[in-house]
DNA sequence: GGGTAATATTTGTCTAGTTGTATAGTTCAT
DNA sequence: ATGAACTATACAACTAGACAAATATTACCC
């Protein structure tokens, strides 16, 4: 009679449950093993269920959280691709922003260099996350020398943004004098922070701005979900 | 998928951080709660990372005040170079390159948008892959409108050099327009030409070239594989 | 200024719960 | 026979929260 296998029908129940609004985007799910219970199956039944869902979309399992409603039900594939078009310039004006972490630190090799310092000079660091319509698209972290803005840290968790720190630590504009790219596999952290499997496509960029001196002031690393980024150059 | 435990991702970027100097022997790290806040982990995980650390006499925890750097590491490998740092404005002009195929097709619907062709009007394809080396850094695939360049075939097969092929059709000198990136996992025929394995991230670039007077005459894709290549975006 | 108590941080430990993965076995349709 | 669907069990990896113990910071009194 029932030609649908069990698991199905029950990934077919919890996707109107989500879309009947029964289960609002960032909710908790039931545990699998309470789904399980409720419908009278097996722990691993359901977990097929769910492992569909995750597969469209709907759903994001969290190890020892839970599974959670997913953000963004658009997985349907039209279309996919083409709205993600983030502009590199704009790379730092993305539409949401989460801030990880400000902490001040010694001054790698490579980010010694590239602002002109001694390597072990104190440089602010910023951490964050960019999102776009709730999800995660770019892990950056941002490195500035401690010595010329002493108060960033405070400024930037005030406004949230580098362009207005920068502003209020005498800053008018700054520029982009070199970006550099590559592609790579996702490390698990990477993995984690940008909702992707291990291994995953990610884009590499490592880029200094300078001030229209010509002076250094921020060097960044982002690391780009490749799957929902596209950069795209224009000459202007 | 993800077959390295989080608590070893985290603690071998910890690791690189104290080994790039980042953290020097000494200092103090985050607390755990910010580093299980930076990562987007419980602390209990960060705990992990740390005890593993420990045993290896990287750092010390004290209770109450802190995790410090004991010493740097010893067997920490060095982060491998990527050897060939190209630009992105030259991508097309590398040193090594080897014909895969000429052919004349019809256009599809993205090139003829590029073109400004219909779809389905004639096109000439140039498949061929970039070595450096002696290694394959890419494949690349040029698509030209068959009706303004008639003899752009032969003229390649003699030349072996777009730009000198362009000018043989009375091209001076063409421009990039615009450029898109993205990173992807390599195809089975990518893998194979680049000599990866399958899935392995690649760049990505879909581009367009144009003659001095905004016509545009080259639709170009390149694969780049993204362990051998880094694209430079310079403003000089 | 200096010492001391109160408060806040920070690491250490414990218990409990949840998802991820592996192995093995049963049922059933084709 | 074979494979798909489902059950059963066990353990690893991670989360969540709470509290204790050690340390750092601050407030206050003399």
């Amino acid at each position: 009679m029932s030609k649908t296998p069990i698991w199905k029908s029950i990934a077919l129940r919890l996707t109107s449950d989500i879309a009947e609004g029964r289960y609002q985007t960032g909710d908790r799910l039931p545990t699998e093993a309470q789904l399980a219970a409720t419908y009278g199956v097996n722990r691993h039944t359901v977990r097929r269920a769910l492992a569909d869902m995750s597969e469209q979309g709907l759903v994001h399992a969290r190890r020892g959280a839970g599974v959670f409603v997913a953000a963004r039900p658009t997985d349907y594939p039209i279309g996919k691709r083409v709205r993600y078009h983030k502009n590199i310039s704009a790379s730092g004006k993305m539409p949401g922003k989460k801030i990880l972490a400000l902490t001040t630190r010694a001054a790698d090799e490579a980010e010694a260099e590239a602002l002109g310092l001694d390597k072990g000079d104190p440089v602010h660091v910023y951490d964050g996350l960019s999102l776009a319509d709730g999800q995660p698209v770019a892990v950056f972290q941002s490195v500035f020398p401690a010595a010329r803005f002493p108060n960033l840290l405070q400024t930037l968790t005030e406004t949230q943004s580098v362009t207005k720190a920068l502003q209020a630590s005498g800053i008018a504009d700054y520029t982009r004098i070199s970006t550099r790219l590559t592609a790579r596999g996702a490390t698990a952290t990477q993995a984690l922070q940008l909702q992707l499997s291990e291994g995953a496509p990610v884009l590499f960029s490592v880029g200094v701005n300078a001030d229209p001196d010509g002076q250094p002031v921020e060097y960044g690393r982002t690391v780009f979900a490749g799957e929902r980024v596209t950069l795209t150059l224009n000459e202007d």
